[in-house]
DNA sequence: AACACCCCCTGTCGGC
DNA sequence: TGCCGACAGGGGGTGT
């Protein structure tokens, strides 16, 4: 489920966990998610600490003491939970067990942190933190839509001489980074853009207000996700990392058949299916 | 360069 | 109840 709010969520929620605390001990219990586990993933990691936990798109760095950075992408299933050290549950419930329970991450604090991952899309690596470019995974990403720099200006460059739809060019993650098909769909209907829309016809000077709104859309969008993700984060320690992502209410995804919800529109919500993933719109609003 | 497809994997849900 | 297909929030790789 994890796209840029649910990964900062996560990061958020982890970050007491990891930051400035030694590795003790990882539990590394296959060979391979999306891909292989690096060369002695688990000795690696073993009695290094992390610097600051931080969010990249929808990767999580955790820059080591050792000099390598930590890599990690939950893909569409994966989920961190934490077992914190304590008068209840110290080392006595669980946590890790499960089948899907692939990495187990031992804190000096006593906490433990378990990857569960049931359809292994997610990925673990570790790269030279020192590398100018980064991990190849990184190199390629566009700007983060919170920071300076992304603005109507850098999107009316980026979309000029595209011909694919809005839907399609707001998912790669190479004009934007941190964007999933959730919140393109709730981007493009707060922007009242129509997801087929060709991006290029928004690409010219004359289309700047319509960028300046795409912008705005993106943000608020993101912004508000973030700000509900953050009310679940005191649970993080005993509920399952991320719990509730779906409980954000949504405009359009998964409202198919249903009135659109705008003010004064009549529309009805639709679904239509872009390179093979659902998008949620409203016809009559959304242009 | 810019697409359209295909794949990875498991769980869940609706229809028959 | 059981079976089966459709579908799920990601993204890399290949072929046109």
């Amino acid at each position: 489920m994890p796209e840029l709010p649910e990964v900062e969520t996560v990061c958020v929620g982890l970050a007491p966990y990891f930051d400035g605390v030694r590795i003790t001990q990882v539990e590394q219990r296959r060979a391979n998610l999306r891909w292989p586990f690096p060369q002695n993933f688990p000795a690696r990691l073993r009695g290094a600490s992390v610097t600051r936990l931080s969010r990249r798109g929808k990767y999580i760095l955790a820059p080591l003491d050792t000099g390598e950075t930590l890599l990690m992408h939950l893909g569409m299933s994966g989920k961190f939970t934490v077992a914190a050290p304590g008068p209840g549950a110290s080392g006595h419930n669980s946590a890790g067990t499960g089948p899907h329970d692939h990495v187990v991450f031992h804190f000096a604090s006593g906490a433990r942190v378990t990857f569960t991952d049931p359809r292994r899309f997610g990925l673990m690596d570790l790269f030279d933190s020192s590398a100018p470019a980064g991990h190849r995974l990184l190199a390629n990403l566009g700007p983060e839509p919170l920071e300076a720099g992304f603005d109507a200006a850098y999107l009316a460059q980026a979309f000029s001489t595209r011909k694919m739809p809005l839907k399609s060019i707001l998912l790669d993650q190479r004009v934007v980074a941190g964007l999933g098909n959730i919140y393109v769909c709730e981007v493009l209907h707060l922007a009242q853009l129509s997801p087929l829309r060709q991006a290029q016809t928004l690409g010219t000077k004359r289309q700047a207000k319509r960028l300046g709104r795409l912008v705005e859309a993106i943000q608020t969008v993101l912004r508000r996700a973030i700000a509900a993700g953050g009310s679940t984060i005191r649970d993080f320690a005993t509920a399952e990392g991320g719990q509730g992502y779906f409980q954000h209410n949504f405009a359009v995804y998964g409202h198919g058949g249903e009135p659109c919800e705008r003010q004064g529109c009549k529309g009805t919500i639709s679904r239509i299916v872009q390179s093979g993933r659902s998008t949620f719109f409203c016809p009559a609003c959304q242009t």
